[in-house]
DNA sequence: TTTTTTTGATTGCAAATAGCAACTGGTTGT
DNA sequence: ACAACCAGTTGCTATTTGCAATCAAAAAAA
């Protein structure tokens, strides 16, 4: 049975990525094309291994990601983003510019939240559409 | 000196809110009017008070948040959002809508959500316009 | 075939954070 | 005077995170 501080929308989200590296795997399975432990374990940001592994458990568990053997390498397995998962995008493009704004970002790490806000929404139904053709397979 | 695991928009955002309380906190600041600690301190979520201490503190520093004294009452603090926590009502929508669809959530906890979807960009701006005029003092 | 590298993890331990209950000095209403 | 209330602190335990070393299986190189 699930245990839930709340049944709060805001807190059931607070309670799956309120930590502070969900987002971050989820950032790089989104925007940078990373599908392997191995490129998400190298993330600008340094996680651990346990914690990846930890997170990407999790992120299975509550239907956000899925994970599949790599048909090319029986050794790696291909992460990719569920409906929900890829349902996260509008939320992290108003992250993306809320930070834009709010935050003293480095100009060479936002080339896609700018694209991104720039865009406007046709671009991000654009890179939804390439997300479903990508990860819901 | 700030250190910072990156300059990244999303990570700059993980780094302020990337736990389990501030948006929790920042949610009953936004949406139920609360505006002293011992208001936010009996959220349903139950937040410990030391928590709340260290929260609001942080909340302050970042500036997403502003503490002044209640001139009504010696003891008391009002804490009010900046601009930039008003600048996060877009995101508490997204989350919102994104648990509304995917999460399980308590209907009678959604009266918020529901209408924040419902109403669109119009209300969005209204609910913004009353937020500025309550907090921006 | 043997060796080396790479894969997604696991382990052990220190440090940081969260949770909980009791408590504080000061303020307020009666 | 006094009980209730205020934001916040303290002391303690439990849980989570950070970090480095390590693992067996699979793949690549020799």
């Amino acid at each position: 049975m699930e245990n839930h501080r709340s049944g709060c929308p805001i807190n059931l989200m607070v309670e799956v990525i309120g930590d502070k590296w969900s987002l971050i795997i989820i950032r790089g399975i989104m925007f940078d094309g990373k599908r392997h432990f191995r490129e998400l374990l190298n993330s600008e940001e340094k996680i651990a291994s346990n914690i990846l592994t930890d997170r990407l458990n999790m992120l299975e568990r509550e239907g956000i990601i899925s994970k599949r053997p790599d048909p090319e390498h029986k050794q790696k397995y291909i992460y990719s983003l569920t409906a929900a998962g890829i349902d996260l995008l509008p939320l992290m493009v108003e992250i993306g510019g809320w930070s834009l704004k709010h935050r003293r970002v480095d100009p060479a790490k936002c080339k896609h939240a700018e694209m991104l806000i720039k865009g406007g929404k046709e671009l991000q139904k654009e890179i939804r559409k390439n997300l479903a053709k990508e990860h819901l397979h």
